[in-house]
Parts: structure tokens; C-alpha cells; sequence
DNA sequence: TAAATAGTTGGTGCAACACAGACGATCCTT
DNA sequence: AAGGATCGTCTGTGTTGCACCAACTATTTA
């Protein structure tokens, strides 16, 4: 009872992270605007370069959403040839979806072009820090929410 | 030329941010909603705790939304009791907003009923890094947007 | 052959906004 | 004291990003 452990544990970062992605994507929508790209193309071709050829139901799993607009979004993102739909040969229901070397650059392009925007907005960041904040991001992103869910079973939700 | 100095310039954290903060969102949202609480009013009351009484149109300058918009958003966490409008002294137009008692307490019930979200989202992280990572949104989110900006002046996007 | 699965299409509905207009209250000038 | 600007409020309109449902084709698997 007497330790009441300095509880660093209501260092919540939901909400940090909702209202840091808010800021960076209102400026990143009319940076990207020239490129034809909107955010969300923009996190589904970074996905994808991380990711390599997946299909479009994995697609749907990583992005966490319904697979119907996942649809739209690639037709988007073919239509404009950064992304090509194959068959898979093993199942040939499947399509196998890949980012095509004018979506590599493109999406180079785009990232190139948010330098201003992530100035702006982890202006308070030291490079070195910013690195440090990619890198976390990075690893915490591309981790199947899955696994995870299924790693985590059952929490007493001990509060 | 020759240098092409293994640039990691690309590491552009914009849309991990994007990415990672909707699967925050999505999860949160279902556990807040026990609380009578929507993800941007945890955002509203985060702000809020950090920054102390502020008006109304500093709040809506800091979450970057319409004025209109803070009103109604207001309106909820008010007729919840978890926040208060005042009548500023110095400037009776102004409406001074303040987390109540019963609004910090809901806020730090919430953030612990995000524990478990958080787990999922950032498990692959450990705690220390989700410390660092929780440092770093932190800072980067307390800045103000319009400092920053007026910093920024012209960039000639050399890229 | 039947059932399950991947993708597509079209439609509905909702919530989060942005934006605009009009209003009262209250500054701040001159 | 009068006029204009500013803060908040209310109302209403439109857009967008989704989720969700239903129906359909092509294909695989049982």
C-alpha cells in the first residue's frame, strides 16, 4: 500500500498519437495533393513496400479495414499504375498485389515532399530523436495485430 | 556525387503515425465507450490537462479544428461535468476551459482502460521504449502548431 | 457436385469534420 | 457615445472516410 509505485503506467500515448497523426495528416493532404496521393494511399503504398507482394485480404488485415473499400483504394492506387494487381498462380483466386517501380518512386516523391510537413510537426524533435521516434514506429507498426491479439488471449484488465 | 550519402531522409514517420493511430483508434474506441467517451474527447481532455484553462479558440488553434466544431465537442464533456467554462475576468467574452476534478479522474480511468490497447498496438515495443515513445509524442505533441509554422518561414524544398 | 473463399460492385448509413450565415455579448477605438 | 472587431453560440449544408450488407463471378477444396 505504501508503494503506490510512482505509477508511470497512466503514460497513455492513444491519444498523443491520434492528435500528432491529425496535425501531420491536415498539412501532408495538400503537400500530397499535387502527387495525386491522399494519406491513406500514402500509408497503404508504405505497407506495401514493407510488406512485398500480399493479398488484398491480408491487405485488408494489416490496414484494419473492410475489405470492400480496400477495393476502391487499390483501384485508386492501379489506376495510377503505382500498384499492380497479379493472380497468384498458386491460388489463382487470389490477387497478389505489388507496388510497381513508379509506386516506389512515387512514394519516395511523397515522402521527399513531407520533409516540410514533419519539420512542422515534430518541429520540438531533435533529428537524432526523430530517428529514434521512426524507429519505434516502425517496429510497432509492422507487427501483425494478429499474432498480437492472439499472443494477449485473455487480461485480467488489472487496474 | 559519389556520396549519395546513404540517406536516411526517407525515414518520413508520417504515415506509421497514420497507420498506428488508427489501429489505436479503433480498438479505443470500443473500451471508451463503456465511459461515455469517444477517442477526441479523450484527445480534448488530454489537451486539457496539459495545457492548464485555455479558451476556446486556442483550443480549437491546438487540435486544429473548427471553432464551430469545439463547441458541440464542448458541449458533451460539459453536460458530463468532466470540463468547465468560465467566464474569463480579464475578458468576458472569453470562455476559459478547464478539466474538472471529475474529468481528470475519467481521464486517468480511461487511460487505464487503454492499457490494454495499448498492449496490443505497441506490443512489440518494451516498456522503456514505450516510455521513450510516449516522451517523444509527448514533446513533439506540446508544441504549438503556429510557432512552429512562423519558424518555418520559406523552405525551398530541396530535394 | 456442393461448400467455402477472393475479389468486385453497388448501395446505405453514420460520424467527423469544414464551412458559411446570423446572432448576442463584449471588447477596443476614435 | 458610436462603430467595428472579436469570442462564443446556434443552425444548417456538404464532403469524406468508413463500416456494413447483399449479390455476383471465378476459383478452390471437400
Amino acid at each position: 500500500m505504501s508503494a503506490l509505485p510512482l505509477d508511470p503506467s497512466e503514460h497513455r500515448s492513444g491519444a498523443l498519437l491520434d492528435h500528432l497523426a491529425r496535425r501531420m495528416r491536415l498539412r501532408a493532404e495538400s503537400v500530397l495533393a499535387p502527387l495525386g496521393l491522399r494519406p491513406r494511399h500514402l500509408v497503404a503504398l508504405t505497407v506495401l513496400r514493407a510488406g512485398g507482394g500480399t493479398s488484398q485480404q491480408a491487405l485488408a488485415t494489416t490496414l484494419e479495414m473492410d475489405s470492400t473499400n480496400i477495393v476502391g483504394l487499390l483501384n485508386d492506387l492501379e489506376a495510377k499504375e503505382l500498384v499492380e494487381r497479379r493472380r497468384s498462380p498458386q491460388d489463382r483466386r487470389r490477387h497478389v498485389v505489388e507496388l510497381t517501380e513508379d509506386g516506389a518512386k512515387r512514394l519516395k516523391e511523397a515522402e521527399c515532399a513531407l520533409a516540410g510537413v514533419e519539420d512542422e510537426v515534430l518541429g520540438a524533435l531533435e533529428p537524432a530523436e526523430r530517428e529514434t521516434l521512426y524507429e519505434l514506429l516502425r517496429r510497432a507498426a509492422t507487427t501483425t495485430p494478429i499474432s498480437c491479439s492472439a499472443a494477449i488471449d485473455e487480461e485480467p484488465d488489472a487496474c
